[in-house]
DNA sequence: TAATGTGGTATATTTTAGATACCTTGTAGG
DNA sequence: CCTACAAGGTATCTAAAATATACCACATTA
Protein backbone atom coordinates (compact mmCIF):
# COMPACT_ATOMS: atom_id res chain seq x y z
CA UNK A 1 0.00 0.00 0.00
CA UNK A 2 1.02 3.35 -0.70
CA UNK A 3 1.07 6.14 1.98
CA UNK A 4 1.02 9.97 1.13
CA UNK A 5 1.20 12.86 2.58
CA UNK A 6 -1.20 16.22 1.94
CA UNK A 7 0.79 19.69 2.68
CA UNK A 8 -2.38 22.20 3.75
CA UNK A 9 -2.38 25.92 3.36
CA UNK A 10 -0.12 26.52 6.51
CA UNK A 11 2.78 24.46 5.47
CA UNK A 12 1.35 21.26 7.38
CA UNK A 13 1.25 17.76 6.10
CA UNK A 14 -1.14 14.37 6.71
CA UNK A 15 -0.76 11.22 6.16
CA UNK A 16 -3.56 9.68 3.55
CA UNK A 17 -2.85 6.43 3.34
CA UNK A 18 -0.91 4.94 6.66
CA UNK A 19 -0.10 0.65 6.40
CA UNK A 20 -2.65 -0.52 8.62
CA UNK A 21 -1.27 -3.32 8.25
CA UNK A 22 2.62 -4.48 8.20
CA UNK A 23 3.37 -3.70 4.48
CA UNK A 24 4.90 -6.18 1.90
CA UNK A 25 8.65 -4.94 3.07
CA UNK A 26 7.79 -5.38 6.21
CA UNK A 27 6.15 -8.70 5.93
CA UNK A 28 9.13 -9.98 3.57
CA UNK A 29 11.22 -9.09 6.03
CA UNK A 30 9.40 -11.35 8.46
CA UNK A 31 10.23 -14.14 6.20
CA UNK A 32 13.90 -13.64 5.29
CA UNK A 33 14.91 -10.72 7.76
CA UNK A 34 14.58 -12.05 11.14
CA UNK A 35 18.01 -12.35 13.07
CA UNK A 36 20.00 -15.76 11.09
CA UNK A 37 17.34 -16.26 8.56
CA UNK A 38 19.06 -14.96 5.84
CA UNK A 39 22.37 -16.11 6.50
CA UNK A 40 20.58 -19.57 6.97
CA UNK A 41 19.33 -18.99 3.48
CA UNK A 42 22.06 -18.03 2.07
CA UNK A 43 24.34 -21.00 2.98
CA UNK A 44 21.68 -23.62 2.31
CA UNK A 45 22.17 -22.18 -1.64
CA UNK A 46 24.42 -24.68 -2.64
CA UNK A 47 22.93 -27.88 -2.07
CA UNK A 48 21.87 -29.28 1.26
CA UNK A 49 23.67 -29.36 4.66
CA UNK A 50 23.52 -31.05 7.57
CA UNK A 51 22.74 -29.37 10.62
CA UNK A 52 26.24 -29.08 12.76
CA UNK A 53 27.46 -28.04 9.73
CA UNK A 54 24.82 -25.10 9.31
CA UNK A 55 25.28 -23.92 12.86
CA UNK A 56 29.30 -24.53 12.51
CA UNK A 57 28.68 -21.97 9.66
CA UNK A 58 26.81 -19.29 11.22
CA UNK A 59 29.75 -17.95 13.36
CA UNK A 60 27.77 -16.77 16.49
CA UNK A 61 24.38 -18.36 16.55
CA UNK A 62 23.93 -20.89 18.76
CA UNK A 63 22.32 -24.66 17.87
CA UNK A 64 19.27 -23.36 19.14
CA UNK A 65 18.33 -20.59 16.91
CA UNK A 66 19.51 -22.29 14.10
CA UNK A 67 17.26 -25.11 15.19
CA UNK A 68 13.98 -22.49 15.73
CA UNK A 69 15.04 -20.62 12.60
CA UNK A 70 15.27 -23.56 10.31
CA UNK A 71 11.96 -25.29 12.06
CA UNK A 72 10.29 -21.52 11.10
CA UNK A 73 11.92 -21.97 7.64
CA UNK A 74 10.14 -25.13 7.21
CA UNK A 75 6.77 -24.03 8.40
CA UNK A 76 7.13 -21.39 5.85
CA UNK A 77 7.64 -23.86 2.77
CA UNK A 78 10.97 -22.42 2.28
CA UNK A 79 13.45 -25.07 3.44
CA UNK A 80 13.09 -28.95 3.85
CA UNK A 81 14.38 -31.17 6.30
CA UNK A 82 15.78 -34.48 5.32
CA UNK A 83 16.35 -37.67 7.38
CA UNK A 84 19.14 -39.45 6.16
CA UNK A 85 19.41 -41.90 8.36
CA UNK A 86 18.20 -42.59 12.56
CA UNK A 87 20.75 -44.06 14.68
CA UNK A 88 23.59 -43.08 13.86
CA UNK A 89 21.17 -39.99 13.74
CA UNK A 90 21.85 -37.65 10.56
CA UNK A 91 19.61 -34.56 8.96
CA UNK A 92 20.05 -32.43 6.54
CA UNK A 93 18.39 -29.39 5.65
CA UNK A 94 17.74 -27.97 1.78
CA UNK A 95 16.06 -25.28 0.12
CA UNK A 96 12.49 -25.64 -1.42
CA UNK A 97 11.62 -24.32 -4.93
CA UNK A 98 9.92 -21.42 -2.70
CA UNK A 99 13.30 -20.91 -1.07
CA UNK A 100 15.02 -20.57 -4.23
CA UNK A 101 13.32 -17.63 -5.12
CA UNK A 102 14.40 -15.69 -1.88
CA UNK A 103 18.38 -15.82 -3.19
CA UNK A 104 18.59 -13.45 -5.47
CA UNK A 105 17.38 -10.52 -3.24
CA UNK A 106 20.21 -11.82 -0.28
CA UNK A 107 22.79 -12.40 -3.15
CA UNK A 108 22.20 -8.72 -4.40
CA UNK A 109 21.91 -8.03 0.31
CA UNK A 110 25.73 -10.01 0.21
CA UNK A 111 26.98 -7.79 -2.37
CA UNK A 112 25.92 -4.33 -1.23
CA UNK A 113 27.04 -5.51 2.08
CA UNK A 114 30.43 -5.69 0.57
CA UNK A 115 30.74 -3.01 -1.27
CA UNK A 116 29.78 -1.10 1.27
CA UNK A 117 32.04 -2.43 3.85
CA UNK A 118 29.89 -2.57 6.83
CA UNK A 119 31.18 -2.33 10.51
CA UNK A 120 29.04 -3.77 13.02
CA UNK A 121 29.49 -2.07 16.32
CA UNK A 122 29.56 -4.54 19.02
CA UNK B 1 33.58 -15.99 3.22
CA UNK B 2 33.05 -18.94 1.40
CA UNK B 3 32.06 -21.82 3.60
CA UNK B 4 32.90 -25.14 1.93
CA UNK B 5 31.93 -28.66 3.00
CA UNK B 6 34.08 -32.08 2.40
CA UNK B 7 32.56 -35.15 2.23
CA UNK B 8 34.71 -37.89 3.07
CA UNK B 9 34.45 -41.53 2.48
CA UNK B 10 32.05 -42.08 4.58
CA UNK B 11 29.75 -39.37 3.43
CA UNK B 12 30.21 -37.75 6.44
CA UNK B 13 30.71 -33.98 5.87
CA UNK B 14 33.43 -30.79 7.08
CA UNK B 15 32.93 -27.38 7.36
CA UNK B 16 36.30 -25.85 6.17
CA UNK B 17 35.72 -22.45 6.21
CA UNK B 18 33.08 -21.30 9.03
CA UNK B 19 32.02 -17.99 9.07
CA UNK B 20 34.61 -16.64 12.06
CA UNK B 21 32.22 -13.48 11.88
CA UNK B 22 29.10 -12.77 10.88
CA UNK B 23 29.32 -12.87 7.28
CA UNK B 24 27.63 -9.96 4.89
CA UNK B 25 24.68 -11.31 4.52
CA UNK B 26 23.93 -11.09 8.56
CA UNK B 27 25.72 -7.57 8.00
CA UNK B 28 23.66 -6.29 5.84
CA UNK B 29 20.37 -7.15 7.45
CA UNK B 30 21.86 -5.73 10.48
CA UNK B 31 21.18 -2.23 8.69
CA UNK B 32 18.67 -2.92 7.04
CA UNK B 33 16.78 -5.74 8.51
CA UNK B 34 16.68 -4.56 12.29
CA UNK B 35 12.58 -4.54 12.75
CA UNK B 36 11.09 -1.65 10.89
CA UNK B 37 14.40 -0.22 9.49
CA UNK B 38 13.84 -1.67 5.91
CA UNK B 39 10.17 -0.18 6.17
CA UNK B 40 11.45 3.19 7.66
CA UNK B 41 14.31 3.66 4.99
CA UNK B 42 11.34 2.25 2.33
CA UNK B 43 8.71 4.93 3.11
CA UNK B 44 11.32 7.65 3.28
CA UNK B 45 11.98 6.97 -0.90
CA UNK B 46 10.20 9.80 -2.20
CA UNK B 47 11.55 12.35 0.03
CA UNK B 48 11.77 13.80 3.69
CA UNK B 49 9.15 12.84 5.78
CA UNK B 50 8.39 14.43 9.36
CA UNK B 51 8.42 12.30 12.10
CA UNK B 52 5.45 11.95 13.48
CA UNK B 53 3.77 11.13 9.54
CA UNK B 54 6.43 8.44 9.35
CA UNK B 55 4.83 6.64 12.72
CA UNK B 56 1.53 6.80 11.15
CA UNK B 57 2.88 5.30 8.13
CA UNK B 58 4.11 2.30 10.14
CA UNK B 59 1.08 0.97 11.30
CA UNK B 60 2.28 -1.21 14.35
CA UNK B 61 5.03 0.32 15.19
CA UNK B 62 5.35 2.69 18.21
CA UNK B 63 7.07 5.92 18.12
CA UNK B 64 9.62 4.74 20.60
CA UNK B 65 10.38 2.22 18.15
CA UNK B 66 10.43 4.33 15.24
CA UNK B 67 12.91 7.10 17.24
CA UNK B 68 15.09 4.49 18.40
CA UNK B 69 15.71 2.85 14.66
CA UNK B 70 15.76 6.43 13.40
CA UNK B 71 18.54 7.34 15.28
CA UNK B 72 20.53 4.19 15.00
CA UNK B 73 20.14 5.11 10.95
CA UNK B 74 21.11 8.31 11.72
CA UNK B 75 24.48 6.71 13.34
CA UNK B 76 24.93 4.51 9.92
CA UNK B 77 24.56 7.39 8.26
CA UNK B 78 21.73 5.84 6.03
CA UNK B 79 19.27 8.66 7.03
CA UNK B 80 19.58 12.80 8.28
CA UNK B 81 17.62 14.12 10.80
CA UNK B 82 16.49 18.14 9.61
CA UNK B 83 15.27 20.28 12.02
CA UNK B 84 12.64 22.09 10.20
CA UNK B 85 11.99 24.51 13.64
CA UNK B 86 12.10 24.73 16.82
CA UNK B 87 9.14 26.39 18.62
CA UNK B 88 6.59 24.75 17.03
CA UNK B 89 8.55 21.88 16.70
CA UNK B 90 9.12 20.00 13.50
CA UNK B 91 11.35 18.00 11.90
CA UNK B 92 11.85 15.40 9.37
CA UNK B 93 13.76 12.93 8.33
CA UNK B 94 15.43 11.59 4.94
CA UNK B 95 17.92 9.49 2.61
CA UNK B 96 21.66 9.98 2.66
CA UNK B 97 23.31 8.92 -0.59
CA UNK B 98 24.29 6.03 0.88
CA UNK B 99 20.83 5.08 2.12
CA UNK B 100 19.64 5.43 -1.33
CA UNK B 101 21.55 2.70 -2.07
CA UNK B 102 19.33 0.33 -0.17
CA UNK B 103 16.25 0.93 -1.55
CA UNK B 104 16.75 -1.21 -4.90
CA UNK B 105 17.13 -4.33 -2.64
CA UNK B 106 14.09 -3.21 -0.88
CA UNK B 107 12.33 -2.40 -3.72
CA UNK B 108 13.26 -6.40 -4.59
CA UNK B 109 11.86 -7.74 -1.23
CA UNK B 110 8.75 -5.77 -1.75
CA UNK B 111 8.31 -7.14 -5.23
CA UNK B 112 9.11 -10.82 -4.29
CA UNK B 113 7.47 -10.02 -0.73
CA UNK B 114 4.00 -8.75 -2.95
CA UNK B 115 4.21 -11.68 -5.62
CA UNK B 116 4.50 -14.82 -3.29
CA UNK B 117 1.15 -12.97 -1.07
CA UNK B 118 2.92 -14.01 2.03
CA UNK B 119 0.74 -14.46 5.09
CA UNK B 120 2.07 -13.48 8.80
CA UNK B 121 1.07 -15.62 11.60
CA UNK B 122 -0.56 -13.45 14.30
C1' DT C 1 38.08 -46.81 27.50
C1' DA C 2 37.97 -42.08 26.59
C1' DA C 3 37.05 -38.65 23.34
C1' DT C 4 34.37 -36.97 19.82
C1' DG C 5 30.43 -36.47 16.70
C1' DT C 6 25.39 -36.75 15.72
C1' DG C 7 20.86 -33.75 16.40
C1' DG C 8 19.01 -31.67 19.32
C1' DT C 9 16.63 -29.94 24.47
C1' DA C 10 16.51 -27.43 29.25
C1' DT C 11 17.42 -23.76 32.04
C1' DA C 12 18.66 -19.27 33.22
C1' DT C 13 20.08 -14.66 32.07
C1' DT C 14 20.28 -10.72 29.22
C1' DT C 15 18.55 -7.99 25.55
C1' DT C 16 14.97 -6.16 22.84
C1' DA C 17 10.23 -4.98 21.63
C1' DG C 18 5.77 -3.28 22.85
C1' DA C 19 2.08 -0.91 25.42
C1' DT C 20 0.86 2.98 27.91
C1' DA C 21 1.18 7.26 29.86
C1' DC C 22 3.23 11.58 30.05
C1' DC C 23 6.02 16.02 28.94
C1' DT C 24 6.60 20.99 26.85
C1' DT C 25 5.48 24.19 23.53
C1' DG C 26 2.21 25.83 20.25
C1' DT C 27 -2.00 26.67 17.53
C1' DA C 28 -7.10 26.29 16.32
C1' DG C 29 -11.81 26.37 17.40
C1' DG C 30 -15.63 27.68 20.20
C1' DC D 1 -10.36 32.40 27.82
C1' DC D 2 -10.74 27.49 27.84
C1' DT D 3 -10.42 23.07 25.92
C1' DA D 4 -8.52 20.13 22.58
C1' DC D 5 -5.21 18.58 19.82
C1' DA D 6 -0.59 18.39 17.24
C1' DA D 7 4.41 18.60 17.37
C1' DG D 8 8.61 15.45 18.83
C1' DG D 9 9.76 12.95 21.73
C1' DT D 10 10.83 10.47 26.98
C1' DA D 11 9.77 7.32 31.11
C1' DT D 12 8.10 3.30 32.98
C1' DC D 13 6.76 -1.27 32.96
C1' DT D 14 5.80 -5.78 31.01
C1' DA D 15 6.24 -9.41 27.46
C1' DA D 16 8.85 -11.66 24.16
C1' DA D 17 13.05 -12.93 22.02
C1' DA D 18 18.08 -13.85 21.82
C1' DT D 19 22.14 -15.73 23.97
C1' DA D 20 25.08 -18.65 27.06
C1' DT D 21 25.73 -22.79 29.12
C1' DA D 22 25.09 -27.29 30.17
C1' DC D 23 23.26 -31.52 29.11
C1' DC D 24 20.98 -35.79 26.74
C1' DA D 25 21.15 -40.68 24.16
C1' DC D 26 23.43 -42.93 21.02
C1' DA D 27 27.34 -44.23 17.83
C1' DT D 28 31.88 -44.24 15.97
C1' DT D 29 36.82 -43.50 16.29
C1' DA D 30 41.40 -43.66 18.31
Amino acid sequence: MESSIKTDSKGRKKVLNACLEPCAIEKGMRLIGGKWKGSIIYHLKDGAVRFNDLSRMLGGATKKMVDQRLKELEQEGMVKRNVLSERPMAVSYELTEFGRTALQILDDLRQWSETHNIEIKS
